[in-house]
RNA sequence: GGGAGCGUGGUCUAGCUUGGUAUGAUUCUGCGUUUGGGACGCAGAGAUCGCGUGUUCGAAUCACGCCGCUCCCA
C-alpha cells in the first residue's frame, strides 16, 4: 500500500505522464478551468519570484528599469510590422466586444509587446540624450495553443519578462543583445543549475521581425531541446514603421537601433524535466521555496519536548542566516510519510532529528538530489548547511552538464543523423547555405536547427542533405 | 493537421452490456493510541454521476447533441 500516493510512473518509462504528475502533485501548479491555462500555486510562484529577483538585480545593475504595459493592443498597431503580424496572427486572442456592443478596432490580448511599446518609444524619444532607453516589463503574454498544451512549456498564457531597448547605433544594440544572453545564461546556470548552449537561431527559426535572434538551448531527458531564452537584435526593422527616431549631436534625425529579449516560466518547466526523478521534483537550492526541512522524530513525551525545542533552535539559527527553513510539526503523520512527501516536493536538504541523533549531539542530513544520508555535528551546523546547499547546486549542475555533453554528438551524414536523432541526441551536423535543406530536414525528421554556436563555420564538409559544400555546423534536435 | 482514450464525493475508482439515485479505497474532521522510510482503532463529513435534450412509471446506465480534459503521431 501507499505506492499510489506518489508519482505512479517512472520518468524513464512515461516521461510525459511523469512530467504532468510531478507538476500537479508537487503543487507547483494546477490546471485552470480553461483549456491551455494553468494556475501557479505558491510553491511554483515562489520559484518564479526567485528567478525574477535574480534577474531584476542584474537588469538594474546594467541600467534597465521596469515598467508596465496594458494587455490590450489595437489591431492597427499590431499589424504595423507585416512579418511580425503574420507570424503572430494565428495565435492571437481577439477582443471584439465590450458588453454587447461591437468594438470598432479589434483588440488583441498581447502576444508580445513590441508594437505597443514602440509606439510609446516614438513619443518618448526626441534626441540622443534620451538614449539608450532600457526598459523591462514583467507581465504575461497570450498565445492561443489549440493543441498539445503542457504546463509551463506550452500554455496559452504565460508569465515572462520582456525587455526592450533603444540605442543610437548598431554596435551598442548588438552589444546589448549579447550582454543579455550572457546574463540569462548566468541566471539559468547559477539559479536553476541547468547547463545551456548559446548561439544564434537560423534565419528560419529567428523571431519574426528580428534581424537575428540569439538563443540559449538545453536538452531535456526525452531528447527534445528546450529554448530557454532569446535575445533579439531588431536592427531598424521596428524603428522605421514605428517612427522611433532621435536627433543626434549635429541635429540630424536618424532611426534608432533596437533590441528585445525575454525568458518565461518555461524555465521552471526545464528545471522540472532536467532535475526531477522517479520520486518527483528535485529543486535546485537557490530557487527552492523551502531549502531545508526539519523532521523531528520522537517516541515519548519527554523526547518530544526535547526534540521540538532543539528543532526550533536550529530553525531559528538557520533563518538568521537567511536560509529558507521549516520544521514539519504535523503530528498526525509519521516520519516516513513526511520523508516521502518532502521528497516529492523536491526540498534539497532534509534534517532529521531524533533521540538517536541527540545522544551523539548530532543530526541526520538527507540530500534530495542523490538521496545520501549522513550524521552531522550540531556544533557549527549553520555553516555546514550553507556549504551543503552550495555543494548540492554544484553537483546538480555537474550531473546535468555531463548528460548534456554526453548527449551532444557530431555526425557527417544523413543516416547517422537520423539514427542519433532517434536516440534523443543534440546533433552537430554540417549543412550548406540553401535554406531548402534545413526545411526538408525538418519536414522529414521534425528536427530543426536549435542553435548555431560560435566558431561553427565549416566549409570543408558536405551538407548532410544535398552533399554540396557545407557552410556551418549547427546543432539540431527536435524541439518543444 | 491526423489519431486514441477519458469525464461518478477533494483524489483514484466499482457499477453501464442486461435502467430501479451509487461500490471500495484514500483524503478530510474529532477523540485515543502511534512516530528512524508512506501507522492504527472508533465515530463522523463529503456526489445535482461533465452539460443539455429525448425515450421511460423510473436514467450514472439507453439515444442524440454539446462541452471539457489527457495522451500519441505529423
Amino acid at each position: 500500500m501507499g505506492k499510489e500516493i506518489g508519482i505512479t510512473v517512472k520518468k524513464s518509462e512515461d516521461f510525459s505522464e511523469w512530467y504532468t504528475q510531478t507538476v500537479i502533485k508537487s503543487e507547483l501548479a494546477d490546471y485552470a478551468p480553461v483549456k491551455g491555462l494553468i494556475v501557479l500555486r505558491p510553491d511554483g510562484y515562489s520559484i518564479w519570484e526567485s528567478l525574477k529577483s535574480s534577474l531584476d538585480t542584474k537588469f538594474a545593475a546594467t541600467g534597465h528599469r521596469n515598467g508596465f504595459l496594458p494587455s490590450l493592443i489595437p489591431e492597427s498597431l499590431l499589424a504595423k510590422e507585416k512579418d511580425h503580424f503574420a507570424g503572430f496572427n494565428p495565435e492571437v486572442f481577439w477582443v471584439t466586444k465590450s458588453g454587447d456592443s461591437e468594438l470598432g478596432d479589434r483588440l488583441a490580448l498581447r502576444p508580445t509587446s513590441e508594437t505597443l511599446a514602440y509606439t510609446l518609444f516614438s513619443k518618448w524619444i526626441r534626441s540622443w540624450r534620451d538614449l539608450p532607453l532600457k526598459i523591462n516589463f514583467w507581465n504575461t503574454a497570450l498565445r492561443a495553443e489549440i493543441k498539445a498544451t503542457k504546463p509551463f512549456l506550452r500554455t496559452s498564457e504565460f508569465l515572462w519578462q520582456e525587455g526592450h531597448t533603444v540605442h543610437m547605433n548598431m554596435e551598442e544594440a548588438e552589444k546589448e543583445v549579447t550582454d543579455i544572453l550572457s546574463l540569462y545564461k548566468k541566471t539559468v546556470e547559477e539559479e536553476l543549475a541547468i547547463p545551456v548552449i548559446t548561439g544564434k537561431k537560423s534565419e528560419k527559426e529567428k523571431f519574426v521581425g528580428a534581424v537575428y535572434t540569439l538563443t540559449m538551448e538545453s536538452l531535456m531527458p526525452d531528447g527534445k531541446a528546450l529554448q530557454m531564452g532569446t535575445s533579439h537584435f531588431l536592427g531598424q526593422n521596428f524603428s522605421k514603421p514605428f517612427d522611433v527616431k532621435y536627433a543626434d549631436k549635429e541635429n540630424v534625425e536618424s532611426y534608432a537601433w533596437q533590441t528585445s529579449w525575454g525568458v518565461s516560466w518555461r524555465l521552471i518547466g526545464g528545471m522540472i524535466m532536467v532535475h526531477g526523478d522517479d520520486k518527483g521534483l528535485v529543486l535546485p537550492p537557490r530557487v527552492a521555496p523551502i531549502q531545508v526541512i526539519i523532521i523531528p522524530i520522537y517516541y515519548s513525551d519527554e523526547d518530544k519536548e526535547k526534540i521540538q525545542k532543539i528543532s526550533q533552535e536550529i530553525e531559528e539559527k538557520l533563518r538568521e542566516s537567511k536560509i529558507r527553513v521549516q520544521v514539519d510539526n504535523r503530528e498526525q503523520l509519521t516520519p516516513g510519510f513526511k520523508f516521502n512527501d518532502w521528497e516529492m516536493k523536491g526540498i534539497p536538504l532534509r534534517i532529521e532529528i531524533g533521540p538517536k541523533d541527540l545522544e551523539k549531539n548530532k543530526v541526520t542530513f538527507a540530500r534530495r538530489h542523490n538521496r545520501q544520508k549522513d550524521d552531522q555535528e550540531i556544533v557549527g551546523l549553520v555553516d555546514r548547511v550553507i556549504s551543503e546547499l552550495d555543494k548540492i547546486h554544484e553537483d546538480m549542475f555537474a550531473d546535468a552538464k555531463k548528460i548534456l555533453d554526453d548527449k551532444t554528438v557530431e555526425v557527417n551524414n544523413y543516416d547517422d543523423f537520423k539514427t542519433e536523432l532517434e536516440k534523443g541526441r543534440l546533433i552537430k551536423a554540417p549543412i550548406c547555405d540553401n535554406p531548402k535543406c534545413e526545411e526538408e530536414i525538418k519536414e522529414e525528421t521534425s528536427a530543426d536547427v536549435r542553435v548555431i554556436t560560435e566558431n561553427s563555420s565549416d566549409t570543408s564538409s558536405k551538407c548532410i542533405k544535398c552533399s554540396n559544400q557545407s557552410v556551418i555546423r549547427p546543432l539540431f534536435a527536435r524541439g518543444y
